[in-house]
DNA sequence: GCTGAAAGAATCCAGAT
DNA sequence: ATCTGGATTCTTTCAGC
């Protein structure tokens, strides 16, 4: 890939900012670090350029749109149905209710993350949209209590 | 919470786009709905009001700045030390490789989810911050293949 | 919910240090 | 490589319809 970008103190505080708020103005952003707008401006338009910044996006509250529920399904196909892999993924992804789908290693093949609206919705997607899918082997539901609490990527070296 | 937002398609069609992209003009971003700027305007700012867009971030790709390989670690705490989960939490979060931590149901207490640059980091940080801990039990590490497919929050209903 | 207007900011681009 | 200043477009707010 690229990743021989090299970045300073500043661009490490600017992606901290625009990690917590990306709906800042370029003025404030560069008033926080200390720059002029044009100079700061030229940052941010490098950092999306490299690849360090992949997007902007909007946030948008499962809770606020009764979906208040969060889980994780670990699921297990069945060994011999591997090759439905991309069929398995295209209709998880399909689901209204998908938040992620990760590819993982070890006795579980997929964590399913998904936000649903009680525990009788999820039992339903369980039951109805997983568990009747026949390259499922076996789902373990666990929970997620609170809210996920989320961190920003930051700098190994200093802040 | 709130909860009793009720979302028309336009609603719908217009968090579809601001997930994807946030760093849209409105004015693009009215044209693909089909409202003026002002309409369109204020109804980007009622969802903000709502809560049902709770944030706009920018996302930045761990693998960009050498953080190239994704793992869940699966964490179990030691029964009589529950009492510090407060403490467990913070000095995970703490760590500039976290991503993200849930507090799950389930034979496992917690799902983290972290970024390194490769298994010989990733190992460093089971080893160095998380077996050292005396709240901490039990971790399995579940490496992520490819990339964590993610989705938008959509309706139940229609598009 | 729409139109139009007005102040401020973003965005781009010359040119200077 | 970073800054200044200016031109154009867009955002954002606020009247009034």
């Amino acid at each position: 890939m690229s990743e021989s970008v090299t970045l300073d103190p500043v661009d490490w505080r600017i992606l901290a900012i625009l990690q917590d708020d990306a709906s800042i103005t370029n003025k404030a952003l560069a008033d926080r670090v200390g720059l002029p707008t044009s100079s700061c401006h030229e940052r941010v338009r490098r950092l999306r350029a490299a690849g360090v910044i992949s997007g902007v996006k909007a946030v948008v509250d499962p809770a606020a749109v009764g979906r208040g529920l969060q889980a994780f399904i670990a699921i297990r196909l069945r060994p011999h149905r591997r090759d439905l892999v991309e069929v398995f993924t295209a209709a998880v992804l399909a689901l209204p209710e998908t938040l992620a789908l990760y590819n993982v290693s070890g006795p579980e093949d997929f964590f399913l993350h998904v936000a649903v609206s009680d525990s009788a919705d999820l039992q339903r997607i369980i039951m109805d949209q997983l568990a009747t899918r026949p390259e499922v082997g076996h789902a373990q539901t666990h929970l997620i209590f609170d809210r996920p609490l989320t961190a920003a990527v930051r700098p190994r070296t200093s802040g």
